[in-house]
DNA sequence: GCCCTGAATCGACAGCTGTCAACATAGGCC
DNA sequence: GGCCTATGTTGACAGCTGTCGATTCAGGGC
């Protein structure tokens, strides 16, 4: 989980300023592989955008015409990749953004050193 | 490729924000699945820290112990997501990052308001 | 304990993806 | 024109991915 916060490497500089290297590309491309459904997408904006930035599994649910089996899988992707936490809480499940993750892979992408 | 610089639309306000839209959605995920491969990763990353910002298929097949075919498979899925833009120079195809796809994505991942 | 509801896991299956070898195309040079 | 080098395209194939139905697990209330 090189990508979470706690990585001080080079890891995360923009990807236009050096070449990445191998093992960063891997780590970096699971988080992106995450992102790179849209069902998965919206349901990390759903739960980012959330006032109190967190959500339980049926109002996530309920939004798609999908299973819940279904739903259930991509969280755990999306889980897997630190881009969301789950808590459970009761009956029931509640899944928060990780803001620091959505912060690494933009530093990544920004085109122009605005990072520094 | 509502992604591209040319989009005026609320399609690149972040992720966190609020949710973001089904058609959103697709054009965002095509693009990340565009990114979701540690070798396409490193060729758009060859291409865009290139002193220059340009860099001709040959110099990007050599890095990797993978076929030209492979390679050009490679490039052409960068292509189409608008990542890269090729361009013919004789005998040579050189390509070139495109920063403001790369903008788009790093101002929807960015966790907090700091495009306002 | 028993049942009910919410969520995760399992097994299966169609469709997509990365890779290669073989071939095709494009441009320069003789 | 004819060849050579640099890229792109095609066809094929193993492996991964998204989806579902069926089942299982976790907590709460009776």
């Amino acid at each position: 989980m090189s990508i979470q916060p706690g990585a001080p490497g080079g890891c995360c500089s923009p990807l236009v300023r050096e070449p990445v290297g191998e093992a960063d590309a891997a780590e970096l491309a699971r988080v992106f592989k995450a992102l790179s459904d849209p069902v998965r997408l919206r349901l990390l904006s759903l739960v980012a955008a959330r006032s109190g930035g967190e959500a339980c599994v049926c109002e996530l649910v309920e939004p798609f015409d999908l299973s819940q089996p279904t739903i259930s899988h991509h969280l755990k992707v999306l889980r897997e990749a630190g881009l969301v936490t789950a808590e459970r809480r009761g009956t029931w499940v509640y899944y928060r953004a990780v803001p620091a993750t959505l912060g690494r892979l933009a530093a990544v992408l920004t085109p122009e050193a605005v990072t520094a």
